[in-house]
DNA sequence: CATGAATGAGCTTTCATTCAT
DNA sequence: AATGAATGAAAGCTCATTCAT
């Protein structure tokens, strides 16, 4: 769903030998982003990070302004990384009902394996500017490129032409981030995330107005109320 | 969206006279409102709140047990006016698309006069187990009722059957809230707020199968790029 | 060992019907009693006893002036009748070893029933001057009995004379309360407590030098070490 | 009465240097001491004791984890010391009653110098649960002395055999403790302590069946009713 | 007399940040 | 660069007591 231009990737390239205090500052980050995972951002103190790091308590301001700056600087140095390029893997010409799937499966791993991380992200964005701002920045550019697609297919006609493509990219990254957030960081359902994001790919092509061919799968249906899909 | 039994409305019935405890305990709350709203949870004191409600620091605690404390009381009682069953108010006999439209434009409405709010619990949830198991409770009674929905129109044969009618109502939610919680509050997004709700529901519609009719507006486009919806 | 003239009884004599007022004042120092007894004077809170005594908290002050006040009045007023006179019960002409065991025995019965209470006046005499004051006067009390009986078996030729009478006295009653004290309040020792008392005796009679009459049970000797006397 | 192994004192060898840290911290345990003497338990105050060592509030915390703890810490680290080892210092072979008042005097010289830490222990007993652990363990520790003191001499056919030693030990530890305690601390009594403790160890001596020799002094007698041993 | 709402001083504890060594 | 002791503002909460009704 997601792939910028690799960034600055945050691991250090073990052929260079890193200096004493880059070291250091190596080992706060790492330090923090344990820490903030155990604790969240609030709960989590300077002191907490300094001690995983096992370097004294002041050693952290000569590297970091703030608890906040540090926080940042674990999101932007080490979320990054998430946002590889992936190109679909599946056998040749998918259909597009196959591209979106392939896409929100990659998305939910991604998501499952950083899912601490970027629910603090979700959780400093709301009373700290610069994480917001970066949340933003992360937003947008996830938005701009299913905007692009989007406006792709309007032209290749396989996408309902009366949708306006910044707000329906606004609206299903919405959808997919915010359901991925619910199931798995606010509620731990124990959805079959499989199959979740199945019904999730499905709504999303639907939206669209994607014509489903036959090789797409139609075998789900709702189950008899009072039955579980998890 | 939502259009639950009325809850008991926290605003008094001004012909019953209150005691002056009641008197004292709503002052209170409609401060923390205030406060909340302008502060935030975080940067909110127990002392705003008094000084606010212009009594003794002492009698916050006569009325509530912490700021948590108020911070759920406000939620519950204030918030619930807003689910209000709503009836379709347009002419007879909507079409499906229009049922959604109108669901969505009216849970905007209410979302925008309650953003503030709204997005307090959604933070205060991060932190708050207490908070967060409202904000689950207040979720599932949303989900409940697109998922009845759903299920209702798969029998009619109105709705793609290939749906997982829970997971479904859960992603639709989840578009819908987190559109509008980014929308509104966390960007402040100048989009023409009415364009935008259709956009969504047009989407939701598409996602859930629903034949449109000739008279379904096709008339937006997504302007050429560049140019703006706002 | 202690056997004043009885004291004013607290106890409403049922036959004289108390005024509401009276009845109020009664409720609020019985309920005072048994919450000191569960909390401690420290812990026990004046909205305690006015729950406890089911009256409104501002009646607490329309007949005590404070908690101190209070606590006072259940000591002057529950406390005194364990001072009853009490003659030894036995066959005729008790030893004098027999007539101090009785004593004890009867000082163990009364602590025993009282000793929360007792503990509790130990406990605040520590940092209110009027409950030490009242501690120093039932010890005077106290002392001053035994002091008189010491004096008289001192001209008796009973007792050693060469024993300061008030001194000794109030060693002995520093004895015996202590001892008390640190077995049933403080420690909860499981000693038998009739042994123990008797051991107490022992001690009380030789110290003072009262000649043992054959009659007097020499059957106990210590255990041999590690056995116990519990 | 008590002589155990010297502990660890607290104070500080001069010859080796302190790290500010500790310095700071037996500023805080001087301080402490102090203001608890001055104040009582109940009345000192956090504030107090970091005021009076002359750093800030907060310092306070970076040693001790409360009130509770440093008093905890004032009574292991400051009155251990009193229990140091003493010999009878008098001519050779003492009898046993001359041996009896060496040490109470002794305890006496102790219970003197450290009166309001005393008393603060026996008053902080009554409702903390390790202070009272702690008095538990001073209290077992002197009664187990005088227990094998005990038995030794009723080996030696010194003792009265129908003792039973632990608990002898206990109300002899409760006699002297407790009328110290009353004297000096509770009442401030005008007592010729001297003589006092004279009467205190021939009582002692009596009560455990020593028999006197012509050298153990017979001079006291009860003065006439009336006049004062003062 | 009774009520119970209101008061507010008072105390503990936390922790991000500074700074002398 | 690193240390870690020191700082002190800040906030929550309790509860004895007062007082208007």
């Amino acid at each position: 769903m997601i792939d910028e231009p690799a960034p600055p990737d945050a691991t250090p390239d073990p052929r260079v030998p890193m200096t004493k205090g880059q070291r250091t500052r190596y080992k706060l980050l790492v330090a923090a982003e344990s820490v903030f995972e155990r604790l969240g951002f609030l709960d989590a103190r300077v002191a907490d990070i300094a001690a995983e790091a096992e370097v004294a308590h002041g050693t952290f301001y000569t590297y970091f302004e703030s608890k906040t700056d540090i926080f940042r600087a674990v999101l932007t140095e080490f979320l990054p990384p998430i946002y590889q390029k992936s190109n679909y893997g599946g056998g040749a010409s998918p259909t597009p009902f196959q591209r979106v799937e392939f896409g929100n499966r990659r998305f939910l791993d991604v998501y499952r394996r950083n899912s601490r991380m970027l629910a603090l992200l979700e959780q400093a964005a709301t009373f700290d500017p610069e994480v917001k701002a970066l949340r933003t920045g992360f937003r947008h550019t996830a938005e701009h490129r299913i905007r692009r697609n989007i406006m792709q297919m309007q032209e290749d006609n396989a996408v309902d032409p009366a949708l306006d493509a910044e707000v329906a990219a606004s609206c299903l990254v919405a959808m997919a981030t915010h359901s991925f957030y619910t199931w798995l960081v606010m509620e731990n359902r124990n959805y079959d995330m499989d199959r979740a994001v199945v019904t999730l790919s499905r709504l999303w092509g639907n939206a669209l107005g994607l014509k489903p061919e036959i090789s797409d799968r139609p075998e789900y249906r709702s189950p008899p109320t009072g039955a579980k899909t998890r």
